[in-house]
RNA sequence: GGGGCGUUAGCUCAGUUGGCUAGAGCGUUAGACUGGCAGUCUAAAGGUCAGGGGUUCGACUCCCCUACGCUCCA
């Protein structure tokens, strides 16, 4: 048995610690090939359709279907290279990264999977011959773990693997593991079991004499490293927390690639691999600082070559950075590496983008789309690397003039360094590196308690409690039939209750339905179901695990009833009109603009759609007006749905399907065709083009580096907009009364209301100067100061002007005018500025006293106050109060 | 999804307990100086203070809502 499973495989000879990244790779994936494994390609890297994750963060996520049993098994043996995210949660800290030697943000995970097809035996044999036969690890350095069971949980040892293992391995090379190392769980409830880890010594022969390697096994020894991870999948946790034996048993595999290169190269640290070495040498060159001069620029270029990878890989798949969600963690990614060149490199100007050539020239032949997407990882680098930059420099500006406000304490307080963390993103490391410079110090502690106050806020927001599935009738899926049908008798297979801010909502599975779930930027069906009892509205419909699920508001009272499950058909169909015009707008932006556009993100309701794009300028209003005719003239073709249900992705390209990076396929694919716009779409859409009407765009705008918007409406919508413009258009013919030439007509009105304006204004000027002249010759000397207090008939703004234009008529002026609009009185105070300086005159105080008179209040400055009142039959006793102040 | 901050002249920004009839620099225009240019000086134009509502005698300033931008957290 022995021998037949390690019947040598015709690979390359190639000799130790000098084979390349690139061959090893290869050399997995064809080790695994010979052994009847089919091998697919990495999935995404960005996750959509999963709330509960955003990243890959393991080689088994594109499987968690089939181990779920929710989706059908189409290979029993696979192998690939995964392509992974860690940045957050247990399995990572992003700030790690680059401070060791083994951390990554982005990494590739080999694997092989059995799914019920070969067990222990079979999966031990391989990693073995993999490992000492075919990579030449010298068994002598190798140790494996196998879990040692459980009493809490009932667990038995796993000797099945242990026995397995004696056949290759010394019996004290065999480790027994805890459950912490030596079980795997994918969450609370599913599939589970023992798993076996390989770790391999890489110590120099010096150390290995003097400390066993077995001692320092999972003891996080940077030089005795777990390498590979064999889990055999053998049992279903259920929610009481006991384990049944499953009738398929899995093989779920995954050794981490950088770490093996490593190894393989005979280095101390992945950084130091043919995967790093090109960028960081690039690094050092734009730079110019050595890799090895400091601990602290060294620490920056690592952080730069991981985080250069994480954040091309990411946009390649169509992740960009945002604020929001999966977007904002790339963001956080890339803004890292430029804190590091900014602080410890000395780099003030963009220039990780420079790096991607060489990231291309490294993995651009495995990962085709870091190639086919370079202009773009290009351009939103540089982008976002200015935009942090400005970050970075209004930071610092206010860093300073916080620090030449403050009195010498030599404490920033955490408050102010929250402050410029949370609202100007500026680092808190920056902050601290910024201080220490000036010899001052960041209250951190205060810093942390302000950080999780922030943190509480959110978390409190963000709870939501999800109540455990209801399972009422056994199911592996559920069909989706809403292509031919929008009213159809359903069961309830399954629900669950879940509670977000407060709200109760139930979320419903169907053994089939005819509702289309949100996916592909389409919105998600609504519409009812109803039984021979009660009829209960579907509010929105969402994938969870390749999953219909259907939100309501209300649980049937009896939910094993039969229903009658009934789609909305009105939005159905302005939502079918807007998908299809997405397509053909699509195809006429790649036909007018050329073939480098792209989608990039897609939002598809029934009153408009909205379709992003990779393209490198603002459309001219030439271009815009031709993607509208070239969309209509389809639209008037009144082009067929051609539709192919399940063909191969072969098939699919044959016919000259587009297909995204960044979107997962299965091996059968459905692709929509309308003449010659072929897209791989699993959404719905209209039967012939002409049932759309009318396309029309109603905006374009950039969202980000080299991608643009474009806002559409069809159909009703189109028709609406167009006629309300001709609307506009209409009443203004008949406004100016010339239905030939409106627009001159509009433009001699305004030539001439900008005349009348300058004569209107004018003659006011002239009309206040007189009334200046006349309040002037009424003026009244009461010892040496010129009293005038009288009642004009302006309003508010007019009285101030004519105010401050007696003042720089009049010397030595006291004037108080009152005015009434409205019913409401006024009050105005103005004193030449000579006697507030000399008589202690105070506008303000004073117009205060006259309004008691008006029953009312004011204030103002000294020389100037206004006041209001209700009674405007006071403002002659106003007056003579005034008179009698300087008298 | 929850916070914080911002939006003032074409651009970059001031505007301190509500009241200085909204300012500066750059840019624009005009004039002057200079043989011409560069430049210097003088003057002018340019603002729904993001939009809407409220409080007040009075709002760029205070409160609420909306939009957009930045930012942190989830």
């Amino acid at each position: 048995m022995t021998d037949e499973l390690l019947q040598p495989i015709n690979l390359t000879e190639t000799s130790y610690k000098s084979m390349t990244s690139s061959e090893i790779r290869r050399i997995f994936l064809d080790f695994f090939a010979s052994k009847q494994h089919a091998i697919v390609p990495s999935a995404p890297m960005v996750i959509k359709n999963d709330p509960t994750l955003m990243f890959t963060n393991a080689g088994m996520n594109q499987f968690k279907d089939i181990f779920l049993g929710m989706a059908p098994v189409k290979h029993s043996r696979i192998a690939d290279t995964q392509k992974c995210l860690r940045v957050s949660g247990k399995h990572n800290d992003l700030e790690e990264v680059g401070h060791d030697t083994y951390h990554h943000t982005m990494f590739e995970m080999l694997g092989n999977w059995s799914f019920g097809d070969y067990f222990k035996k079979e999966a031990i044999a391989w990693a073995w011959e993999l490992l000492t036969v075919v990579y030449k690890i010298d068994p002598s350095r190798l140790y494996v773990t196998v879990f040692g069971g459980d009493a809490n949980d009932n667990l038995p040892a796993d000797t099945e693997a242990s026995d397995i293992w004696k056949n290759w391995i010394a019996e004290d090379r065999i480790l027994h593991g805890s459950k912490k190392d030596n079980f795997w769980e994918m969450g609370d409830t599913g599939p589970c079991g023992p798993c076996s880890e390989i770790h391999v010594d890489i110590r120099n022969n010096d150390d290995r004499a003097k400390v066993p390697g077995h001692t320092l096994i999972n003891k996080d020894h940077p030089q005795v490293i777990e390498i590979w991870n064999n889990v055999f999948i053998q049992f279903n946790r259920l929610a009481n927390g006991s384990l049944v034996p499953l009738p398929a048993k899995h093989v779920d595999t995954g050794m981490g690639f950088e770490r093996l290169c490593m190894v393989l190269q005979g280095k101390q640290s992945n950084y130091d691999t043919d995967i790093f070495t090109p960028i960081i040498a690039e690094i050092s060159k734009l730079s110019g600082i050595d890799y090895g001069f400091s601990p602290k620029s060294d620490v920056a270029m690592r952080v730069i070559a991981d985080h250069l990878r994480a954040v091309s890989f990411a946009i390649a798949d169509g992740q960009l950075p945002s604020n929001v969600k999966a977007g904002y963690v790339i963001r956080r990614i890339l803004r890292r590496s430029v804190r590091y060149a900014y602080s410890f490199l000395n780099v003030r100007e963009p220039f990780i983008f420079k790096l991607l050539p060489v990231l291309q020239e490294q993995m651009g032949e495995q990962f085709p789309e870091l190639n086919s997407q370079a202009q773009l990882i290009h351009k939103v680098i540089h982008e976002e690397e200015l935009s942090f930059l400005r970050t970075l420099a209004i930071g610092i500006q206010k860093f300073q003039q916080y620090v030449n406000s403050q009195a010498n304490t030599k404490i920033i307080a955490g408050d102010f360094a929250f402050e410029l963390y949370d609202t100007y993103g500026f680092p808190i490391d920056l902050t601290q590196l910024m201080s220490r410079e000036l010899d001052w110090t960041v209250d951190m502690a205060g810093f942390q308690v302000r950080l999780e106050e922030q943190k509480n806020r959110s978390r409190k927001d963000a709870a939501v409690e999800t109540d455990d599935w209801v399972e009422l009738i056994p199911a592996t899926g559920s069909q989706f039939v809403g292509y031919d049908s929008t009213d159809t008798g359903v069961k309830i297979t399954s629900y669950r209750k879940v509670i977000a801010k407060g709200k109760e909502i139930f979320q419903l599975v169907f053994d089939k339905t005819p509702f289309y779930a949100e996916s592909g930027g389409q919105v998600g069906d609504t519409g009812f179901i109803e039984s021979a009892a009660e009829r209960i509205e579907i509010i929105d419909t969402k994938k969870e695990h390749g999953l219909t699920v259907h939100l309501v508001e209300k649980m049937p009272a009896d939910p094993s009833a039969d229903f009658r499950a009934v789609v909305d058909t009105h939005k159905r169909t302005l939502t079918a009109n807007n998908h299809s015009a997405t397509h053909m707008l699509h195809h006429a932006l790649r036909d007018i603009l050329g073939s480098h556009v792209e989608q990039k993100g897609s939002f598809v309701g029934p009153d408009y759609l909205r379709f992003d794009f990779s393209h490198f300028q603002k459309l001219t209003t030439t271009e815009i007006a031709d993607v509208e005719k070239t969309v209509n003239r389809l639209i008037r073709q009144n082009t067929h749905l051609d539709e192919h249900r399940s063909i191969t992705m072969d098939a699919a390209k044959q016919m000259g399907a587009l297909a995204f990076f960044g979107e997962k396929y299965g091996d059968t694919v459905r692709v929509v065709r309308f003449g010659n716009s072929v897209e791989l779409c699993g959404g719905t859409h209209v039967p012939a083009t002409g049932q759309i009407g009318l396309f029309k765009i109603v905006s374009e705008s950039a969202i980000a580096a080299g991608v643009r918007r474009i806002e559409a409406i069809t159909a009703d919508k189109a028709e609406e907009f167009i006629n309300s413009q001709l609307a506009v258009v209409e009443q203004l013919k008949s406004l100016v009364k010339n239905p030939g030439d409106p627009l001159y007509a509009v433009q001699q009105l305004i030539d001439q209301q900008a005349e009348l304006k300058k004569q209107l204004e004018s003659l006011n000027a002239e009309k206040a100067g007189k009334l200046k002249d006349e309040l002037a010759a009424e003026a009244e000397n009461i010892s040496g100061i010129n009293f005038i207090a009288t009642k004009v008939d302006l309003d508010a703004q007019a009285v101030k002007d004519l105010a401050f234009s007696l003042k720089a008529k009049i010397d030595n002026l006291f004037l108080v005018l009152g005015n009434e609009t409205d019913g409401k009185a006024g009050l105005t105070v103005m004193i030449s500025d000579n006697l507030v300086a000399e008589r202690k005159l105070n506008a303000g105080q004073i117009v205060r006293e006259l309004a008691k008179n008006i029953q009312g209040g004011g204030g103002g400055q000294p020389n100037y106050a206004t006041a209001g009142g209700k009674d405007a039959s006071g403002l002659g006793k106003a007056f003579e109060l005034a008179r009698s102040i300087i008298s």
